[in-house]
DNA sequence: GTTGAGCGTT
């Protein structure tokens, strides 16, 4: 199969390198990087327009002009700028937060791994140099031999350079080599973190819509999605000072408002966190195993999942379950519904699961794993027919007798059939659910407690009865509350994890 | 003369 070539230059007047595209005609970013280190895409100059224009970049590879494909046209190289945010330029300068910002934002020294065992210093210093000014380069030789040792160390002059060489692999003298935060270094490099939550996410935003609307704020190094679809996002910038200022922020993306919060643990006690601390602050675990030369780009394998994906009861070494950001997954805490659709929420307490911006079906699923049913259990209560409410099953309306044929042998059909309002069958993910047409739920607890009142018993002796179970209910509603929080918080702390 | 995950004689 013969391999198509396209001509690239640095810049305008430099002499062009050609270089080989993918059989599907894109170019791979990394094969552009390896001969124009730093580069962060490719434009050209529009022929009717005499304009540049850039050349579209997804999954890290470079696709043809569809108008005039590589062609014979020169394409050259783009570099990231330091492309902050122009309409706060005139708080970069002295805030307190700058100034701060910057003395987090110090260089250290960073370990290259991987180096061919003829690489010298000077060919280390000149392969760096492209990205910025070298401090220190140097390469770790036995002291008998003089052999290298295959990895050494640099130092940049400026943190961008620094972030720039953190964010990609780097071909250097014909091996992939890693840049990394020396051990030694973690922990000691104070952490800011490039990664921020995006809250309320709906589905049509793909990957390429978050990084060409945030791209604008600065260079974008990493989008990440959760499959499937969990209504929230991670955008990594490369300028840890972008995702900080975007912080706290409504942004509306294709019609989407979206909340952007701090992809930051809330808490130290948190498990997992961000592994290893340092500039990247939020390569979790960084188990990267070293991608193809040619591979997709050093993304994707940053939340490579680890043994426990998906299983939503191994908590792994946890120190505490505290609150998930609530907010930032759309729950405001005020219940939004329509008085008609109050009573079907069994909680009652204000958290409004129909407005989750979150598959109901994941988190029944997740609740019925976790073994925390919300409503099952309430099945085994002494007080008859309780569950009434929540199982409305169609042979089962009179009120009086326990339904047994619960769907799919669940253990908490309640909580299953609240989900599908009323005991209809499970949709299997539709979503959202179209609002109900009656509180059925209501209506049978509702159809209990006329039982009770109707009873022969005496008037206090209804009013205890009445008021003893709506006690008991509401101290278990708000158990149920705080177990659903927890496991909010496990499911963002999980997709925070890259789970 | 060989090797290919790691972590630096300051």
């Amino acid at each position: 199969m013969s391999v198509e070539y396209l001509q690239v230059a640095e810049d305008e007047g430099e002499e062009p390198i050609e270089l080989p595209t993918e059989d599907d005609g894109t170019l791979l970013l990394s094969t552009l990087s390896a001969q124009f280190p730093g580069s962060s895409g490719l434009k050209y100059r529009n022929p009717e327009t005499k304009a540049m224009r850039g050349v579209r970049l997804s999954e890290g590879r470079l696709h043809p002009p569809p108008e005039i494909g590589w062609g014979s046209q020169i394409f050259y190289c783009v570099f990231p700028k330091e492309n902050k945010r122009k309409s706060d330029d005139n708080l970069e300068n002295s805030t307190a937060k700058t100034k701060r910002m910057e003395t987090k934002l110090r260089c250290t020294d960073l370990i290259v791994l991987g180096l061919p065992w003829k690489t010298t210093e000077q060919n280390l210093r000149e392969y760096f140099e492209t990205f910025g000014e070298v401090l220190m380069a140097q390469v770790k030789k036995d002291p008998k031999t003089g052999q290298s040792k295959g990895f050494g160390f640099i130092r940049f002059a400026s943190y961008e350079s620094q972030m720039r060489v953190l964010a990609q692999r780097h071909m250097i003298d014909g091996r992939w080599c890693d840049v990394k935060v020396p051990n030694s270094k973690e922990g000691l490099i104070q952490q800011v973190p490039c990664k921020v939550f995006i809250g309320r996410c709906t589905e049509e935003l793909t990957a390429d819509d978050l990084r060409e609307y945030f791209g604008k704020y600065g260079e974008v190094t990493d989008v990440f999605i959760p499959k499937p679809f969990r209504a929230f996002s991670f955008v990594t910038f490369l300028d840890p000072e972008v995702a900080q200022s975007l912080c706290g922020e409504d942004h509306i993306i294709k019609g989407v408002s979206v909340h952007v919060s701090n992809a930051a643990p809330k808490s130290e006690t948190r498990g997992g966190g961000y592994g290893g601390g340092g500039p990247r602050g939020g390569n979790h675990g960084n188990n990267r195993s070293g991608p193809g030369p040619d591979g997709p780009g050093m993304y994707q394998q940053r939340y490579n999942p680890g043994p426990n994906q998906g299983n939503w009861n191994n908590q792994g070494p946890r120190g505490n379950i505290d609150m998930p950001n609530l907010q930032a997954l759309g729950i405001t805490g005020q219940g939004q519904q329509s008085s008609n659709q109050q009573g079907c929420n069994p909680l009652g307490l204000g958290l409004n699961l129909s407005a989750l911006p979150m598959n109901p079906a994941l988190v029944a699923a997740a609740l019925n794993q976790a073994g925390w049913g919300l409503i099952g259990n309430l099945q085994n209560q002494p007080e008859p027919n309780f569950n009434q409410g929540f199982n409305n099953g169609p042979n089962n309306n009179s009120g009086n007798t326990p339904n047994g044929s619960n769907q799919g042998g669940s253990s908490n059909p309640g909580f299953l059939n609240w989900m599908n309002q009323g005991g209809q069958n499970q949709d299997g993910g539709q979503w959202p659910r179209p609002p109900p047409q009656q509180d059925q739920a209501n209506k049978g607890f509702l159809k209990f407690l006329g039982l009770v009142l109707k009873s022969g018993a005496s008037g206090r002796l209804k009013t205890d009865f009445v008021w003893r179970i709506l006690k008991k209910i509401f101290i278990r509603l708000i158990i149920k509350y705080l177990i659903l929080n927890s496991v909010f918080s496990l499911m963002e702390e999980r997709a925070f994890c890259g789970y």
